[in-house]
DNA sequence: CGCTATTGATTCGGTCCCCTGACGAATCAA
DNA sequence: TTGATTCGTCAGGGGACCGAATCAATAGCG
């Protein structure tokens, strides 16, 4: 399906107008859809019958029992296009959904060990099953998104610091894949993604500045700010694993591995529990269990990593000033440790910031790589790339 | 000077490409027009014809030694509109500049003591005599930004906690000040504003993601990410005074003022060397001029104050990964103490990053200030506010 | 049962804006 | 003086928008 040949500026406009009124009112009428955007009947009809002839839109009914004549309603058709988001963590996790964000199917089974290649054989594979049981062809996805730990680099798209899958930094992971699958593929780090993914179907809808809190086996945070991501220049906002908080940042561990992450991320927590006395733990998730059933070592351990994450939090506060903070991971999103950390902040912060805990929990990254494959589908449909290409408001010419 | 009755959106894609190549080609005939901005002859001449007549362009003369019929060359007209820049920290700076952004004059003078209202009043003689002495004529002003330390909320304009000024917080500071002059007023914080005037005339020109560390009577960053100015949701970002380093950020005075400007705002650089044991200095000037010629005590605290510098920059990069590290402000524009950061912070950050001292000094705030105020008339004249507005990409539905 | 009011969708004429191609105007070079 | 070249304008065609008129289909009412 190669895109037609460039409608003019202003006919995108009205495409990407009424696109927009189908996305959110779905079964909706011709006279509905010029009412709704604002245009002419004409000019929707003539867009409509446009879509209708690409197999965008189809009619999907007509209206009853209001006076006059019926209409035809018409709702986005998922023969449009399908999208797909794979998270590739400790599991592998695959989404797909169609052109109007309806998720059809998810599918997830642990990340083959052996790493890099064997990681996006594996994918292809996941996909092309998901795309099967929904009677539909991977040629049929037209944008994929991939949610990866590590930093991406923002220009590139190249994997630098993947610390679990073996090897993913020497692939070129963005050509090997759009070739397995057929379709454009783009990278974007997991914390990121499980940022937009709570802003999308999560706890941070309808807020304009978040910042997404993850504790795991790493330490990051996610920003979105201004309307953006936050990816920085090297794709390295938010690795605040780094952070001079909890220790000596000259140390050499902390060095290493990040000041911050050697003492709050999964691997630190245990240890501190083991330094403190405690024995036989192999998980965070027991750490927060005996804690809650009385042991008052792994409660001083929770309680310090409460301290140190509120410290992380009030450090974000005061550099990007969010209206909320979500907390995730597998040490984020345990229950009660929102709270804790609340209190910390009240304590710390200027003013008081809320704090949430992720509501998707493991499935935010995918959810946010969904969300953005579906952006990225929507601009090639109806972007105004040369709007923007034609009219850089360049840096202001010197005196 | 009311605005014509709002070209199409074409048109003012045509107008705005021809205003751009005029900015930056400035002497420039209808012909190249047409082929810089990629517009037909036709068109071109239309827009031109069209700028002319509301004043904004004028011939500048004629080509001549080429073979060929001569061109007429146009130059954007000083009659087309000025804006004012102004920077009300304890001096009072303020400068006038044409639509081009040539920087007609410049005054300063102290800031009247007597607080809000005696500023403003004092803000409006210094931009009469300005534009006076530059024949032409308060009316002509029609964009003004003002400089203001504080947190300055992004939605009302309103100023929130200024330090230095005494009763700004309670002015309609936008309301009184537009009114005394006559044109649109738009406050923003000191910092950002001088991060954008060194990111317009001074020493981070040409770089996408920007950090301006201000080390003064206070403590601040201005951060610019994405092509945009990071100002947090109530305008408190980049307040990195509260940031939890140097101290124990639960202690009363670290609480009140923000645990790391307690320690490196100019106050805590004096207190810091009178605990040392030196004494007779009221100046962090003479706390640094000891240091250099050999005053082990004085030099103690620069250093230390360079390492907590240092721990904030690593901070910051961690969290938003910038390019390029300004440094400015009374303390932190002080010769050599970029180089003692940037050893600091070649032991804590995982990637190096430049840091640079800031060119324009005092003047940052009010080039920067210039610079939003030009901005600010070229969008209100060739914007494309109605675009944005007609075409929000919405949150996307529920599935 | 037929008429009317109402609403949906299409057709028609007019306008705005952009582009192309042709043409007069002004200049340099030979 | 003539030709080549470049500048700027004029005239015509096409894309896209809108408003008004018109046809189509239905519910409600007498």
């Amino acid at each position: 399906m190669p895109s037609q040949p460039m409608a003019s500026v202003t006919r995108q406009l009205s495409r990407r107008s009424v696109f927009e009124a189908l996305l959110h009112r779905s079964p909706i009428s011709r006279a509905d859809l010029a009412k709704v955007t604002g245009l002419s009947k004409q000019t929707t009809s003539e867009v409509i019958d446009a879509f209708d002839q690409q197999g965008l839109v189809r009619p999907i009914g007509r209206t009853s029992g209001n006076v006059g004549r019926t209409a035809v309603l018409y709702e986005l058709s998922p023969e449009g296009g399908h999208v797909l988001g794979i998270d590739l963590g400790a599991r592998l996790t695959v989404a797909l959904a169609d052109i109007a964000g309806r998720v059809l199917a998810e599918a997830d089974e642990p990340t083959d060990g052996r790493g890099g290649a064997w990681a996006l054989d594996q994918i292809s594979r996941l996909a092309g099953r998901l795309a099967r049981d929904n009677h539909t062809h991977p040629s049929r996805i037209r944008s994929i998104v991939l949610a990866t730990p590590g930093v991406v680099n923002p220009r590139s798209g190249a994997v630098e610091m993947a610390p679990n899958i073996a090897g993913l930094g020497n692939l070129n992971v963005v050509g090997l894949l759009g070739e397995k699958l057929g379709s454009p593929v783009a990278i974007e780090n997991d914390i990121n993604l499980a940022l937009l993914g709570e802003m999308w179907h999560g706890c941070a809808q309808n807020v304009a500045n978040v910042a997404f809190l993850a504790l795991g086996t790493g330490v990051g945070v996610g920003l979105y700010v201004n309307g953006q991501l936050v990816r920085g220049e090297n794709g390295a906002a938010g690795e605040i694993g780094y952070l001079p908080i909890g220790g000596d940042p000259l140390q050499a561990e902390a060095r290493l591995q990040g000041c911050l992450e050697y003492q709050v991320g999964a691997a630190g927590v245990i240890r501190r529990y083991r330094e403190a006395g405690g024995s036989d733990v192999d998980s965070v998730r027991q750490v927060f269990e005996r804690a809650q059933a009385g042991d008052p070592l792994a409660s001083g351990v929770v309680d310090e990593t409460a301290r140190l994450t509120g410290l992380a939090a009030a450090t974000v506060i005061a550099t990007v000033d969010p209206q909320l903070i979500v907390l995730g991971g597998s040490v984020g999103a345990r229950p009660d440790f929102a709270d804790k950390v609340a209190r910390v902040l009240l304590r710390l912060a200027p003013r008081p910031v809320e704090i949430r805990t992720s509501t998707l929990g493991k499935r935010a990254g995918v959810v946010g790589a969904l969300s953005v494959a579906l952006s990225r589908l929507h601009d090639e449909l109806f972007g105004l790339a040369e709007l923007a290409a034609t009219l850089p408001l360049p840096p202001l010419r010197a005196s």
